[in-house]
DNA sequence: CGTCCGATGAACT
DNA sequence: GTTCATCGGACGT
């Protein structure tokens, strides 16, 4: 497990590589639990960030978790359909968060193939940020819930391998061509070679 | 392989 | 009314 203190961090892009490799757990039902490994990630670093939905410290309803401790769940709707999670850290008010976008299946995979209505497994499954929260049965619901809690239905578990810094790639994020100057940094992070990264 | 486009809701002008 | 941290289906190459 993750502990509270790891999301504390002040360094968001940091922890965006950080959290490459790492696992996430999803409790489906008392008998099922889904989990994969993180191999793409975005690191949104408002206020400063014109990328970020809480660029200059807006706040909304939707916004608010954003401001919270580290270690706890940022799901909203995009586009009116699509559930994205990202991982809140650093401390209160400052509302810096990574934008999970592809997960390699693991424990339970037939069900996640059902739960995308999908005939087969391939990367198609996970590789998108609103693919593998639908596969993982993560929605709305578990906006604001803390990660780092052994009884918790989202939970993140460390590192299980090695992997070396020579296995991260960087580029621009994707789909934010309006955030101006901000939108060339290179903070989106996938591990080389991985089929189950994002195009 | 590629481009086009509708879905569907929160937030904004 | 428009935009948006997306996706899958339709259709052309």
């Amino acid at each position: 497990m993750l502990p509270f203190e790891f999301y504390q961090n002040e360094d968001v892009v940091g922890l965006a590589r950080s959290l490459l490799g790492c696992r996430i757990v999803s409790e489906f039902s008392p008998s099922i639990t889904l989990s994969g490994i993180i191999v793409e990630t975005e690191a949104y670093r408002a206020p400063e960030d014109r990328a970020s939905h809480a660029f200059n410290n807006r706040r909304t309803p939707r916004t608010e978790t954003m401001y919270r401790a580290g270690g706890v769940a940022y799901i909203y709707l995009c586009y009116g359909i699509h559930h994205l999670f990202n991982v809140v850290t650093g401390p209160v008010d400052r509302p810096h968060a990574i934008l999970i976008r592809a997960v390699q299946p693991i424990e339970n995979i037939d069900t996640m193939r059902q739960l995308r209505g999908a005939s087969s497994v391939t990367p198609r499954l996970t590789n998108g940020p609103g693919k593998w929260t639908r596969a993982m049965a993560i929605s709305l619901r578990h906006n604001g819930l803390p990660l780092y809690h052994a009884e918790g239905d989202i939970r993140l578990l460390k590192r299980m391998s090695s992997l070396s810094e020579d296995d991260i790639v960087s580029s621009p994020r994707v789909g934010i061509d309006y955030a101006k100057e901000w939108k060339d940094k290179p903070w989106r992070f996938r591990i080389k070679g991985n089929p189950w990264v994002g195009k």
